[in-house]
DNA sequence: GGAATAGGGTGGCCGCGGTA
DNA sequence: TACCGCGGCCACCCTATTCC
């Protein structure tokens, strides 16, 4: 009797730009650059429990390696990714990057609510802890370029993706998120992150 | 500060009810 | 009947918000 496992492989990613809008002309996300990708890679078993996870950042020079674990990943989550990180990476990718199983989290959020929301704004009411820093001050330490700006700028793209992952992990467990409105009364957000699981058949043997 | 978009504020229009 | 005030609805414009 050969019984089947249930996984799903996982990525959770977060990019830092060279540059604002304010450097460039127009809007083309592609434009900004990319300074530091962080992407944090996991496979999750049929109960929902995270059997192996790593983070690992990449900067501008080491952007190729950054592909593979793309491609075989059931779903790739971020947040506003659809209309940022995507569009910004997709000069780079080896291959047509949007076509890839995307899972943008304020894209679910904007479709249960009607509106967008920011990560900061989900994380601190849902998780109690919000965003360590901000966008702007990334390419700032981008620019600095000092080893104590670039550590800071490797912390914070890290801090991003394990807040976005933690975010999604609350979803997809309680089906719900928080988020305080304008009166600062605290909501909920019903959601739906539920992925269809991949079934591996485990290998006969062959010799 | 870029594009996109939702929310809020404002003003115009219309219908209804009260009063002279 | 004519006038006035009020409320509801709609369109428009401005502001706030997302990402970096």
């Amino acid at each position: 009797m050969v019984s089947s496992i249930l996984v799903v492989t996982e990525v959770i990613f977060d990019i830092e730009t060279k540059k604002i809008f304010d450097d460039i002309e127009g809007y083309n996300p592609a434009d900004l650059g990319i300074s530091i990708v962080s992407v944090y890679s996991r496979t999750v078993n049929e109960k929902g429990e995270e059997t192996e996870g790593e983070m690992k950042s990449f900067w501008e020079d080491d952007l190729a390696k950054i592909w593979p674990m793309f491609i075989n990943a059931d779903r790739i989550i971020g947040f506003n990714s659809l209309h940022f990180d995507v569009p910004a990476l997709m000069p780079l990718a080896p291959y047509d990057f949007k076509k890839l199983k995307h899972f943008d989290l304020m894209d679910h959020v904007k479709g249960a609510l009607g509106f967008r929301l920011s990560l900061n704004a989900i994380a601190s009411e849902t998780l109690g802890h919000g965003k360590s820093d901000n966008g702007l001050n990334a390419v700032y330490y981008w620019q600095e370029h000092s080893e104590e700006s670039l550590a800071k700028l490797l912390k914070y793209c890290e801090m991003d993706v394990m807040v976005t992952k933690e975010v999604y992990d609350y979803g997809q467990k309680n089906g719900q998120l928080k988020y305080k409105d304008k009166w600062n009364t605290s909501r909920i957000i019903e959601v739906d992150f539920s992925c269809p699981k991949v079934v591996i058949e485990p290998q006969m043997g062959l010799f």
